[in-house]
This record gives C-alpha cells, structure tokens and sequence, in this order.
DNA sequence: GCCGTTTTCGGCCCGACTGTTTTCAGTCG
C-alpha cells in the first residue's frame, strides 16, 4: 500500500511533466493535491476506505480516481503514459536553479538538449550562442548552476533542529546591525514543520545597505546568489539557502503573514479577502487604494474578521474557519511547562555508571537551570541501582537548597528507561516514580499486557514512523501512558502527535534543560506540540507540579 | 484539474528579480 508521501511524490511528477508540457493551471492543482496529501493526519487508505477523499483540499473528480487507482495497484497509468512523452533527463534539468519548465522545453525541442550532461557539452560547442533570448549572462548563468549542479545530491529540505542553532545565529547577526528594528524569520521555519527548504528572514531597518552587507559577510555565508533593492539571497556554508528581506515597518505585519505562509493558508486568506471586496499582498490588506491593515499580522486577521492564527496552525486544515467563529484555544507555551519529565545526567561513558564528579556537577546545572525555568519537578533518568542511591542522597540537599521563599521546590524523581521487555529486576529496587518506555531493535513494538500491567505510570519516548506511532498511541491509551514529541529521527513528529491528542493521549514536551543551552530540541518540540494543536491540558509536563510528582516515591531519610 | 454566500463556466496570487528586452518573458517564492 503506498504511502501518503509516495502519491504526493507521484502527482508532483505529473505535475512537473504537464509543467514542461506547457499546461498552464493542470499543475497547480496537482501540486496543491500533492501538498494537500502529504500534509494529512492520517493514511490515505483509510480516507479511501470512508469514502472521503473528495473532501481533501484540490482532490476533485480526476484526482480522486487516479488516487484509487494507486492505492488499489500501486501504479497509474495516466502517469506511465506521461512518463512516456518527455525524457526523463528533462525533469532532472528542472531541478537546476534558474532553469525552469519553459527554458527545460525549448532546449528539449529547438536544440535536442535532454539532459543535464548534454546541456553542458552544448553551452561547451557554443550551441547556446545566438539563441533567441539567450545573451552571454544567461548563457553563463546557465552554465554556472549546471556544474553546481553536478555531483550535487539534488536539494532536499533539512530537519527543522539542524537549521534551528544556525538560525538563530543568523538572526542574531542581524539584529546587532544598527538601525534593525524588527527581525523574524518566518517560512516553515516559523511553522516549525519538520524540515525546512529555506529560510526566509525579515527585517525592518533605516538603512538597508548597511543590512545587506553585514549579512553578507556573516561567517556561515557561503555566496550571495542575488541582491536587490529589498531582498537578498544567500547561499550557507551548509548549502541552506536564505532570503533576506527588508520591509517597511508599516509593511511588516503583511510581510510577515505572506512569507510564513503556508501557502494553503494564504491563498484561502486572499479568497476571503476577495469575497469581501479586499484584496491581500505582502504590503497589506486593502478596500481599494486604501489600506486597511499591515503593520501586525493582528491587524491583517482582523481586517478579515478573523482571530489571530498562530503560525504553527496555518496550513489551511480547518484554521480558518475556526477563527473566524472566534478566538482560537491557546496553545502551549514554554511558559506554561512546569517540569521536565525525561533528563539524562551527561556521562563520560555511554550508558555506562556515572562517576561522582560527573553526577553531581550534572545534578547541579540541573537544579540550576530547572530553577531559572521555575519548573517544580524533573524526572531523571538513572541507570542503575547505585546512581538511584546517589540522586537520593543529592536530592534532599537540592530540595532544601531550592526550597526557598521565593522558588518553588523542586523535586527530583527517579526514573527507570525500559524497552519492550519490561523492568529488569535490579531496578525493580529502584522504585522509581514512573517508567521512560523506549522502543528498541530488539522490543519495537508495545509491550503484551502482563508486563504493561506491571510498568505502572509511564511515558513513552523515541517513538517515530507512522506504523509505530500508530501502535504505541493505541498502547499508550489503554494503559494511561504520556508520549513525548519531539524532534530526530525516532521521536514522534506534529502528525503522530496530533494523532495523540486527538486519542486524549497526553503529550510530554522535553524541555531542554538536560541539554547544552544552544541545543534546540526542548524549542521544536513545544513547537512539534502546538502545530498538533495541544493546549496546555493536552501536556502532561504543563499541569501542576504538584499534580505531576504526586505520588512519586518519598526519598529516604 | 479544481472550485463556487458573485459561478456548473471561467476563473485560477502576484510581485521581485534577472536578463534581454524597446515593453517583456521566465523563474521563483
């Protein structure tokens, strides 16, 4: 049964084949199917099994049975016989910057040019010269991005907390320019999807110039690829690409909604802006030549009768509407976090006994940035029977030592990371407040209900993949489980987490304060959380401290 | 190919940037 990102990857290749074929609007709404697909909460198959694929944004009659059609047999015929009319290196020259479907088509049928390779050796013979439309810059344009493009894998999008430290520094850079006022970065980035393609950062300031050429010369700027009058676009050494824009402060509100997308959202803002006689770009919202909004993204909603969105629920999956009745629910925020129920004590040796130093400097940053947080409680991880001995005799003296008037204590649990298997028996001595369940090789799937019976409170963690997920939500449902999300290769992504939620599973949102201070993970899975829609009841780690650590075990005297 | 509190036909976001143009086409986001 193919995968909901497998037919969206097939309509975009009917798309990219109707594109060079020169269709004008027949790829548009392919694409917007695909988008439409991959951002599903759920597998196709089962829309497909209720009967309700038409009621998927830009899934229409055609589309609806070409899905079917997929799904039932795993091919398409209308895409075999696409596939058939235009040569395969074509699609592969579409991925050259710069080069898009027109350009693609005409060297395919005025000059013979099939492929990449081919259209080096041409602009090589000098076939290029002389061509209508083809001047020397372009020619070199051309050749420049074909040799780029060689060797290259072709541009995939990055995980969201690779890009998040450089992100950062970027916009730190930015905002020691003198003269910038405002600086966001918006995009997926500020959607906090999973990955990003780019990043689009916008900047209010006096003097754009002076903006443009310090950014520049950051040190992880590895070319400036263009440089106009308000926008600049970069090449990392990393290879992300980044655009810079500079917008009028009065400008800002629209830039910000226009470029943070996603583009679903916007186009059904701009349809709602046109039935009520105004009309959307990223300079404003307008009734004729007067404006009617864009300083903030509030006024631009408001303009449209509508509550502020938060970016991280803006793909057009039912936002709208919503606000449009009213307020939307809060969502979580860091703030609203009363604890950390997963952290590890770094440890010279993986997995290995903590030695003494390393255990208490590790308890102590700890306690001391649980503290800057104002976190009541943290759950820490130990990995044997002698490092629970240690975290008690440490924990009354942190408890003590934070306990003052003016900070609420914190408690330190013990916590006992298990797979599938259950709890060995030398930490069945530990006692522990609740059990971390993680997934590994060997236990990948739930435990059989005689060992969940005796896991007590647990919380699973490093649960990824849609089939996984899937299992573990169900698990952790029957057994009065939390799951975490968060960011990585095997933790539960936005589209699992919101499958929690919406099974009354809680979620747990890692924090961060295990973690170096420049470590992103605590700040994408808040992020992770809020696109899945969770308010702060939905969060496990957001109810009271006190609700949270009751009951765990009493230290000993 | 999709879609409809202006429509079952006739629209479909739109502006910046670049290069090659003498007023525009292609690409990108």
């Amino acid at each position: 049964m193919p995968t909901n990102t497998e037919v969206a990857e097939l309509f975009q290749g009917i798309a990219d084949i109707l594109d060079v074929q020169g269709e004008k609007f027949k790829p548009e709404a392919y694409r917007r199917a695909a988008r439409s697909i991959e951002s599903l909460t759920e597998e196709l198959s089962a829309v497909a099994a209720r009967d309700e694929l038409r009621t998927i944004p830009g899934v229409g009659e055609a589309i609806e049975e070409k899905i079917k059609e997929f799904l039932a047999t795993g091919k398409l015929d209308y895409y075999e016989r696409l596939r058939k009319e235009v040569p395969p290196g074509i699609l592969e020259m579409l991925a050259i910057p710069g080069l898009g479907p027109k350009t693609a088509r005409r060297f395919w049928q005025e000059l013979k040019v099939e492929t990449p390779a081919q259209l080096a050796d041409a602009i090589q013979q000098g076939r290029l010269n002389g061509v209508a439309g083809f001047g020397p810059k372009k020619i070199e344009q051309i050749r420049a991005a074909v040799v780029a493009a060689q060797g290259m894998p072709p541009a995939t999008r990055m995980p969201i907390e690779q890009a998040f430290p450089i992100a950062l520094r970027l916009t730190h850079g930015l905002r020691e320019v003198r003269g910038v006022e405002q600086c966001e970065i918006a995009g997926s980035f500020r959607r906090r999807r999973e990955t990003v393609g780019d990043l689009d950062i916008l900047v209010t300031a006096t003097d754009r110039e002076t903006v443009f050429d310090t950014f520049s010369k950051l040190p992880e700027v590895r070319e400036v690829r263009l440089r106009g009058g308000t926008k600049e676009t970069v090449i990392l050494t990393n290879g992300l690409q980044v655009d810079l824009r500079i917008v009028d402060p009065g400008e800002f509100g629209a830039a910000l909604l226009y470029f943070t997308g996603s583009k679903d959202h916007n186009v059904m803002l701009r349809s709602l802006a046109r039935d009520r006689g105004l009309k959307i770009n990223e300079y404003g919202i307008f009734r004729g030549d007067d404006r009617v909004g864009g300083r903030t993204e509030e006024e631009m909603y408001r303009a449209l009768s509508l509550a502020w969105i938060p970016p991280e629920l803006r793909e057009n999956h039912g936002e709208i509407e919503a606000a449009a009745k009213g307020p939307l629910p809060t969502l979580v925020e860091a703030t609203n976090l009363t604890g950390d129920l997963h952290c590890h004590l770094a440890r010279t040796v993986p997995g290995g006994d903590i030695t003494a130093r390393e255990f208490t400097a590790g308890v102590d940053r700890l306690a001391a940035t649980a503290r800057a947080r104002k976190f009541g409680y943290a759950g820490v991880v130990v990995a044997s029977v002698s490092e629970s001995g240690r975290l008690d005799s440490v924990a009354d003296d942190v408890h003590e030592h934070l306990g003052r008037a003016d900070s609420p204590p914190l408690r330190l649990g013990r916590v006992v990371e298990v797979d599938g298997a259950g709890i060995p028996p030398e930490f069945a001595a530990v006692k522990p407040a609740y059990v971390i369940l993680r997934p590994s090789a060997a236990h990948p799937d739930p435990p059989p209900p005689a060992v969940s019976k005796k896991l007590g409170a647990a919380v699973v963690a490093h649960v990824g993949g849609d089939a996984a997920s899937r299992k573990w939500v169900a698990w952790a449902k029957a057994n009065g489980a939390a799951i975490e999300v968060g960011p990585g290769p095997s933790r539960l992504d936005s589209t699992a987490a919101r499958l929690a939620r919406e099974s009354g599973v809680p979620l747990v949102v890692p924090t961060g304060i295990d973690r170096p201070a420049e470590d992103p993970t605590g700040a994408v899975a808040l992020g992770f959380a809020r696109r899945a829609g969770a308010v702060p009841t939905d969060v496990r780690n957001a109810a009271p401290a006190a609700e949270v650590s009751r009951g765990w075990p009493k230290r000993k005297a």
